[in-house]
RNA sequence: GCGGGAGUAGCUCAGUUGGUUAGAGCGCCAGAUUGUGGAUCUGGAUGUCGGGGGUUCAAAUCCCCUCUCUCGCCCCA
């Protein structure tokens, strides 16, 4: 018993705070449902190669984030730092490229050793969806509009805008990436990008860094080194968003962190969260199955933090109001569970208390927000009866017991 | 991993230049009201002052270390 404090990054979640992350869940689920995806759920952990080999070498998911430890029988294992690779590994070992294309949603825990700070934990819930085996920008449009939808469903459609970007194809980026380096390499960037140009030369365009802003301010354009179909692509993208009715902003300085990504990218982002503005995020990853060896399989999703979006929604806080039996003396315990079962088994949202004297339970009903209480005493009983209470009226009625359901209907 | 700020009751916070039994509001519990909640009144309990070490006759207060949260960087959801 070192400590009773919970593990640094991690929370409990209860109350109110549970509330909005099912929300946030169910609004979600909801809206995926609607899109045809259906939903998968992966194991928490994974032998480590599945993200040491996926997310790239230079990420510093890989370099410094994640939780990997041997198991009892030696394995190396990693506490999964995000979807995607678990969602392609999965597809590679239950061969289903039988099934494309492939629609999947996904929720639940992810692991990442990082400092915490608001809207960012070491353990952390994210929403994400995948489409797997669809080549064309529909695809993109797709998976695009869900995550807007989604958003607008939870109320946040003002507070958020989706950035988009295209990183172009293989050649495309690589092309890029030349004439990027060869421009930076004799600027004075700060000593962070200096660093930069060696791993991912990319990452310095969205530098926050005064002096490598102005520097990047007339650096060469991604958007200059599309060849001619990765150009087709996103203009397609861009096209097919419009009739979609997804608004965005170009953002041709966004880079998305881990390796396997190209074309599309986009970043749903708000200024209400401080330093972590990205509320939602993804892009198209075709190369990830064939890297991960299975059949070159072309995909494109988004992941979203479950906390993030929790802390801009104020929805889902409502709770059923129960009906409270409230018995007066022993006699009257018996009666009481049987009725609370009875009405439970109903349909009913009852709550029998524990213990106390009638106006404890009184007040505990209404602690609870009661919209109706059921009093069994000495007299009810006798005449086989409750009294019925309505909690927000006063009113109250003796009803035969078993009448109860219908005079409780309006409290369904 | 780097740099700043903070930590006193369940919550929000006060606490003088180091000085006796560490306070307020809200919440909680009990009573006024043993068959009637919300309102009011009365009373009560809160606590290793984040933890450890040091200075001192004396530390919530000063010093060092550490933990956690927080803001920014890195990076990301």
């Amino acid at each position: 018993m070192a400590s009773l404090k919970p593990v640094r990054g991690t929370h409990d979640l209860l109350g109110e705070d549970i509330l909005r992350h099912r929300h946030v869940e169910q609004t979600a689920f909801a809206v995926a449902s609607r899109y045809g995806y259906s939903e998968i759920s992966t194991p928490v952990f994974e032998f480590t190669e599945v993200f040491a080999r996926t997310l790239g070498d230079t990420s510093d998911i890989v370099t410094k984030e994640m939780y990997t430890f041997e198991d009892k029988g030696g394995e190396r294992i990693t506490l999964r730092p995000e979807g995607t690779a678990g969602v392609a590994r999965a597809f590679i070992s239950g061969g289903l490229a039988q099934k494309l294309p492939l629609k999947l949603f996904y929720r639940g825990p992810m692991f990442r050793y990082e400092r915490p700070q608001k809207g960012r934990q070491r353990q952390f819930n994210q929403i994400g969806a995948e489409l797997l085996g669809v080549a064309g920008p529909l695809a993109d449009v797709e998976i695009i509009s869900l995550g807007a939808q989604i958003l607008d469903e939870l109320g946040l459609s003002e507070h958020v805008v989706c950035e988009l970007n295209s990183l172009g194809d293989a050649e495309s980026r690589n092309a890029y990436r030349a004439r990027l380096v060869e421009y930076l390499k004799d600027q004075p960037l700060s000593e962070d990008s200096r660093e930069r140009l060696h791993r991912n030369p990319l990452r310095i365009l969205d530098s926050k860094e005064e002096r490598d802003r102005a520097i990047v301010a007339d650096a060469p354009l991604m958007s200059d080194s599309l060849n001619d179909e990765s150009r087709r692509f996103f203009d397609d993208l861009r096209n097919g968003l419009e009739i979609a009715g997804v608004k965005y902003t170009l953002n041709p300085r966004m880079v998305r962190g881990l390796d396997y990504y190209c074309h599309s990218a986009f970043e749903f982002t708000t200024t209400a969260l401080g330093a972590q503005g990205t509320v939602l995020g993804g892009g198209r990853y075709d190369g990830l199955v064939k890297q991960m060896g299975g059949q070159a399989t072309p995909g494109i999703g988004w992941a979203a933090g479950i906390e993030r979006l929790a802390m801009l929604v104020d929805g889902g806080l409502e709770k059923k109001r129960p009906i409270v039996i409230i018995p007066i003396g022993a006699e009257a315990a018996d009666t009481a569970l049987e009725v609370t079962q009875r009405l439970r088994r109903g349909g009913f949202s009852v709550d029998l208390g524990f213990s106390g004297n009638m106006g404890k339970r009184m007040k505990r009903a209404n602690a609870a927000n009661a919209c109706a209480t059921v009093i069994l005493g000495e007299d009810e009983i006798a005449r086989q009866a409750a009294t019925v209470r309505d909690m927000d009226s006063g009113e109250q009625a003796e009803v035969p017991l078993t009448a109860l359901e219908t005079h409780l209907d309006r409290f369904r």
